[in-house]
DNA sequence: ATCTTTCCTTCACTTGAGTGGATCCAGCGG
DNA sequence: CCGCTGGATCCACTCAAGTGAAGGAAAGAT
């Protein structure tokens, strides 16, 4: 059975162009973000990023997907996980209506802070997931029945 | 500079192959990999997964790493993220040990708890992720350099 | 209308991800 | 001692991931 049968990664991709924007909130174009991330060490081309948009290409290498994850600010588990991608999200979107009110510039910045997080401070949140994963499995009374 | 330089994909693939044992606990081979993961759809053949062990090659693509870590059990994001791995490294070994005791097979099932928690669930964490956040800006004096 | 500019779209080509053996290296019978 | 079997190691080749450069389409500027 088809695995990404439920969002591809075009779409996915593509979403995050739609919600991710510049200061001045136009959509990045691919182009600058083939520049933006060539600059930081992984090249890729902007016809290339048109593609996995487009759908003509999907299955990118994990340096790509690293680079792209990391440019917008979203951890690389985003492009494989339905749950994250659909957290991140709405994250996002908070973070927009919220911007249209304040003016705030940080979307990025914020978006940021579920994948890329300090080392120190990430592992702490994994600790707190730790405790609330217990806690469910309690509440559950001790089934892990899928 | 080079992203992957704390921990290789190939040590962390290692690692699932050392940790992560069939029911009479051997390793699994290359080849029993290759054969079990080809048999849900995705190809993949022993002598790359050797290279992938080896550091021969690393930058596998997307389909291959969602297989991979399909197999093992853990979410695609242990070879990306470091505090992830880390997280479902001691989540794996506390299974190991407590499956010497009890005889239960769930290691996978368990592994998978960080990455795959319910979607309720996970939205506490983020929640709680943010405040670790506002509480790291505040701490920083409130400058968002890089 | 024409020239710029900017970006999207396309496609023929390059190159490295991924494969198919072939080879080596144990263990294990006979 | 020798063949057999199961697995790791190596490597030359294939084919799809990824590129570059050219061709539109839309929006301004002159």
């Amino acid at each position: 059975m088809a695995e990404q049968g439920r969002r591809t990664l075009a779409q996915r991709l593509d979403h995050l162009f739609d919600t991710v924007r510049r200061p001045d909130g136009q959509e990045y174009t691919n182009e600058h973000v083939a520049g933006a991330v060539s600059a930081k060490g992984v090249t890729i081309s902007q016809s290339y990023i048109w593609q996995l948009r487009k759908q003509k290409k999907d299955n990118p290498t994990l340096k790509h997907l690293q680079a792209l994850a990391d440019f917008f600010g979203v951890p690389p588990a985003y492009f494989f996980d339905d749950a994250v991608a659909g957290q991140i999200d709405t994250q996002i979107e908070a973070l927009r209506t919220e911007r249209e009110n304040s003016g705030a510039p940080e979307v990025r910045m914020m978006a940021m802070r579920a994948g890329e997080l300090s080392p120190d401070r990430r592992r702490q949140v994994m600790e707190l997931l730790d405790v609330v994963y217990k806690l469910e499995q309690v509440e559950r009374g001790e089934t892990p029945g899928k």
